[in-house]
DNA sequence: AATGAATGAGGATTCATTCAT
DNA sequence: AATGAATGAATCCTCATTCAT
């Protein structure tokens, strides 16, 4: 069987050679943004040539954009874990939620996945045609930015539903700044305790929001 | 009068010139981030020749670095504001405070300061050769840091160095974060009213410290 | 049913696809010339993929000779129609015959054969290695100058073959002319009244060499 | 005086670089047509570098379009000769003067013009997107139209003007027609005797609907 | 009869930078 | 203080073609 691979290996496999593309392109992206981010530096690092890219993906902004999808994909399965937990008060029970949630954030964004990474950067730009893979990222925080609102709304269930928003807004904001601050400062920057903070900061503010609400 | 206008206008000079690079510059990174400005689009942008850039910038890097310091400095002098406040109970008075500050900060980050926006992209890259426009925004962000550091100290006295620090590093990640969030959603996004609930975080994340401290 | 469908149309038919590539290739020929005329374009254009191109044709200039050669042979079918005229005087018969076929040339060049455009613009480069398609159109154009004399010399039984020679290279020069006349201004030139003047103008010619010979 | 030039000569001479660069360019473009004419190969011609062409030339098209401009400019000057003629009779001297011009026209495009040649091309080009050498061709030739309308006009004064239109329409027509010949048939081909025929076929055409227009 | 995948060469153009003036 | 001209290296991307299946 093993000889069987080794001999259809070579030559010609689509499949693994978009991934080897894309292996390339995620290195090279999270290194360099996405100007920095050349074809022939991608071809060098994954051995295939540059016009071989171009039968793979359309155009470099494309490239782009299918690296952000596949590496956000792959940070929401590694962050989509089962969550058990058998406290009986379920407030109790939400509060710990979302300080096992910021811990596994906080856990995951340590690793810099490239698609935030890149991502922000793209985010930031401003050029006059918007890239493909700008578009692809705001998408993609837009799919993280639902599912902290659910997160928020289940931690307060009574928590009206524009409040809620503004929080998950608030919450996913600085859950970035947290990232910058450890990809500017490294392993200096304690992002689990950072994150713990920010979930008790977050737990506030609802019990604040939520106080006010009954006033 | 011919005379005059030569003498006033004409007189080939050298502090407007570099002006006009900055302004363009400015502009150009503010669009395309650190790859993204070109000297010839700068040079397009300001009139003058790309040869004539260089006779006042050593290189592109340097001209990076000088915009970053430039926008900065402008940032920071709109900041430094008097502050008057008449209040009798310093904690009262350092509330209003630390409010007023962050009402300040959301509104200069409202005009997305360039130095911020370039800075942050430079933040996030990773590049073998760290650029001296990278190193710059790094420095003016201590500075940044410091001045909230005085903050956070002056509004809880007696909470312990370390816990400052650790409260002004979220404090200032978050501030990076919502300037994103704005970038990212234009004036959708409610940088006013985000800034309000960071302040009102803030303060009862210190105040949270301060108890544990005391406990 | 079902599989009568099947048996008709879908059985894989190498006729039919090498039909799509050449209607292809002279679409994108015309427009393009034969270096704009990529195999890919053609691919797009016919839905094979490029591969498959090369299934049907040696090369690219294979193609584009048999894209000449079909136009070349649909354009001269067309032409050769009955040509029915019941005049008693010979000479007469001649002229009218003339004026009809210069008439027919004229519509007909009105629908810009591809053969002719494509060949013209191959007739006018200077390459270093004469490309095949090149050839074909000369060799096709020669078919259509045998004809042309032909029809001189029944125009002027008694003119002497080189005159007839000399006149049939004029008129058919002149019509690669009044056909790039229409080419360059649409339908504003009025192609029939241009043929009819050359078709006297022709007369006219023959007669005035006739005259000289006598003399 | 010569040595002051010679030492002032290498290094940096705009005007002479543009020249070299459009002598290049009209011979590769002569040698092979709009796609077919490569920077690298105007480069490798010119001795100067690739992207110096683009100090001078904004693209590929603009350069194509400068080169028809200067040809056809020398080409004019080379046909605007004076034309002394001594004839009495205003007739005959118009006939010579047809039959003059006719020569010198011959004698002038047996050198193929580069302009023409290439310009040719282009027209028999159909692109999407109309190349400004194109749209160069097509003023230079409205000129050469313009010229050829004011001779026939003198040669029959008393032809009402569309008549000259149409005549004239037909002979510049006929005229790149037997260029083209030339083209193809090298010297085999005697263009002066054709543009004799030419004329002479003129001249009938004129007389014939002037005696039209009469009647 | 056809095609997915690959590839080296070369396409136009832009880059940061230099240098003589 | 400024600039016209130049330049080698790099950019993205397309080309014609091949080959295993």
């Amino acid at each position: 069987m093993v000889g069987e691979r080794g001999a259809r290996k070579r030559r010609a496999n689509g499949e693994e050679s978009r991934r080897r593309i894309l292996d390339a392109a995620v290195e090279v992206a999270g290194e360099r943004g996405y100007e920095g981010t050349t074809i022939n530096l991608v071809s060098a690092r994954c051995g295939l040539p540059a016009s071989s890219i171009y039968w793979h993906f359309k155009d470099k902004d494309e490239l782009i954009a299918a690296v952000i999808e596949r590496s956000f994909g792959a940070w929401l399965d590694a962050m989509t874990l089962p969550d058990a937990d058998d406290a009986a008060d379920p407030a109790v029970r939400a509060r710990r939620r979302a300080l096992g949630m910021a811990a596994r954030v906080a856990k995951s964004l340590s690793d810099s996945p490239d698609f935030l990474r890149l991502g922000l950067m793209l985010a930031l730009e401003r050029r006059p045609e918007e890239p493909t893979a700008r578009t692809m990222f705001l998408q993609v925080r837009k799919v993280a930015q639902d599912r902290l609102s659910a997160a928020i709304a289940e931690l307060a269930p009574d928590l009206d539903p524009a409040a809620v928003r503004r929080v998950s807004h608030y919450a996913l904001a600085a859950a970035d700044g947290l990232f910058i601050a450890h990809e500017i400062g490294g392993d200096d920057v304690d992002l689990p305790g950072l994150f713990e903070l920010h979930a008790h900061a977050l737990i506030d503010t609802v019990d604040r929001l939520r106080d006010h609400a009954d006033a």
